[in-house]
RNA sequence: CGCGGGGUGGAGAAGUGGCAUCUCGCCUGGCUCAUAACCAGGAGAUCGUGGGUUCAAAUCCCACCCCCGCAACCA
């Protein structure tokens, strides 16, 4: 019955009925189940954790921004994650969503002559507009203003407060009169605010509440090196040990003149600075949202490299502080370039995601930002080189190979097809490569291995030639290759499900259906 | 002497001592089931530069050049 459940579980409808019948227990774990599937199909499943849970969060966005490419990127990526968790049984909680508090949200709400919760509800939405063009399937959207949420940070907060971590002292900067709030260096040009320049910002000192980061300097190195929470790529975790190791200055944490914020629990004069309340985010949903208590700690906090230290010592200070467990990973992943130029608003060339998806369709789309640029590191985006993909990988590879095998069952095998088990073998081996892939967040090399499938059928389809075989009067040999090609398609489409859903849904469909014919393209030539 | 990542055919990447790999693009040939798609073959890299270690270096060592991050309350 175990397995009965763990196959509906997978999400494997297609292969549901031959798998429970040959399915065969082998043995127990302590908290692991092994399964063997003694069939071919060989999909990522033959090794089952059993009820293993996966948590896995994007940042969330500042409401004072617009979605833009590179919050597609993070999102994207989770959500695949998400996905192929979730194929694979396991209970999944993504967490995605909304930061709202802070001085610029308050600004922006004032010049726009609204007040900061009205201009967050709107940003908010276009966030999640955003996430259903992209087909994002996020479980919770999480927004900073929402009382849950900050009922949860002013009591970690306390926790910390409680265990002497939080002083009060003073934040001495350079305040911009003009603006009204201080000014961190990077922001300052020739010494001066961009927007007064003709006035000198002045020496200025608030009270704050700090957090004793200094203290948690050699707890966090020790757990870094022991992996007890890992980051990742091994460039960025040698960043963070390297500066670890350069020792830790305590932060404000808190605000005196920032209205639109969480208040602190015990003194209602400030509120809390809006990144201690923002990371607060991916503990406090699994504590209100119903049922979800148990998925703390994240399995991993996916977000690119600019937000890195915020989310590999900072919050992992706060979490010890609170004497709460910590996360397993933290994976950056790196920026876009655009045509080779930063992404910029100065230089106009950022790149709206809905329009990738209005060139491209949003499978598409999908496939062409997760393939194209490698996890870690920097990218540059072309559109050229995205329609160049396009067309090579997706038109002329998938789609066509898909044309030809479905033409052929319905030419030369009468719409005919029987998923074949015990034939394939190939994609055993795509199985473990997507897996290994995935483990460390190599999407671009777990979609090559899956492609690689593609370019085995149209090798064998060139080396059997059906055409041929008709003519030759052999069509009753053709028959088995058809459910070979067929089958090995069934394969991609799982292998794909996490990065392209509805594509995988068209090739079930149109391998499953009583008669097989061929159907409309699934990715047409752009030029027609 | 701040710390770190990187420089491999036209493009993007893999490769940490032993014939330089993959995807795309390009050229030629073949095929016709397919979305002018597909298959085969080919051209194209002195692996940033100079030196060193070694039977053997993209890979180890030294020096240098170049690009890019981080440098802490920059959402």
């Amino acid at each position: 019955m175990v397995c009965l459940n763990l196959i509906w579980r997978s999400n494997l409808e297609v292969f549901s009925l031959t798998v429970t019948a040959n399915l065969r227990l082998l043995g127990f774990a302590p908290n692991l189940l092994e399964l063997v599937l003694p069939i071919s199909f060989k999909i990522a499943y033959t090794k089952v954790s059993f009820m293993s849970r996966f948590y896995v969060t994007t940042p969330i966005y500042y409401v004072n921004d617009k979605p833009h490419l590179g919050h597609a990127y993070t999102t994207l990526a989770a959500d695949v994650l998400a996905r192929w968790h979730r194929q694979r049984g396991d209970d999944v909680f993504f967490l995605t969503g909304t930061d709202e508090h802070g001085a610029k949200v308050q600004q922006s709400a004032e010049a726009a002559g609204l007040t900061p919760q009205a201009l967050a509800d709107q940003n908010a939405q276009k966030f999640k507009d955003a996430w259903s063009a992209l087909n994002i399937s996020y479980d919770y959207f999480i927004r900073t203003s929402q009382a849950e949420h900050e009922v949860v940070v002013r009591e970690l907060l306390q926790r910390v407060y409680d265990a002497g971590y939080i002083y009060s002292g003073e934040y001495e900067g350079l305040y911009c009169v003009g603006c009204e709030k201080f000014m961190p260096d990077g922001e300052l040009v020739n010494g001066r605010c961009p927007l007064h320049p003709n006035q000198d910002p002045v020496a200025q000192k608030e009270k704050n509440y700090f957090f004793k980061l200094s203290a948690f300097r050699d707890k966090l190195l020790t757990k870094l090196e022991a992996g007890e929470y890992k980051v990742i790529p091994e460039g960025r975790y040698n960043e963070v040990v390297g500066k670890l190791k350069q020792g830790l200055e305590d932060i404000s944490i808190s605000r005196n003149s920032v209205e639109w914020g969480v208040r602190v629990p015990w003194d209602e004069s400030q509120t809390i600075y809006v990144w201690i309340d923002a990371l607060i985010n991916y503990y406090s949903a699994t504590q209100f949202v119903p049922g979800k208590k148990e998925f703390w700690p994240a399995d991993v906090h996916l977000l690119a490299k600019d937000i890195l230290w915020f989310h590999a010592v900072i919050w992992e200070a706060l979490l010890l502080a609170a004497e709460l467990p910590l996360p397993k990973v933290v994976a950056s992943h790196g920026f876009f370039t655009i045509d080779g130029q930063k992404m910029s608003k100065s230089l106009g060339n950022v790149i709206d995601p809905l329009d990738l998806i209005k060139e491209f369709g949003l499978e598409a789309t999908r496939y062409l930002l997760l393939s194209q640029v490698p996890f870690t590191i920097d990218g540059d985006i072309s559109l050229a080189r995205f329609r160049e993909r396009y067309e090579s990988d997706l038109a002329n590879g998938l789609g066509n190979t898909f044309s030809r095998v479905t033409d052929m069952i319905e030419k030369f095998g009468n719409g005919n097809f029987t998923a074949q088990p015990g034939v394939i073998t190939y994609t055993e081996s795509t199985s473990s490569a997507v897996e290994n892939a995935l483990r460390l967040f190599e999407f671009d090399t777990a979609l090559l291995a899956i492609f690689d499938i593609i370019r085995t059928i149209d090798g064998e389809i060139e080396k059997y030639k059906p055409w041929n075989m008709v003519k030759l009067d052999k069509s009753q040999e053709i028959q088995p290759l058809l459910n070979r090609w067929g089958t090995m398609l069934l394969d991609v489409s799982l292998y794909i499900k996490p990065f392209m859903p509805e594509t995988a849904h068209n090739i079930e469909q149109g391998l499953r259906a009583d008669k097989v014919l061929k159907t409309t393209p699934l990715f047409p030539r752009l030029s027609s």
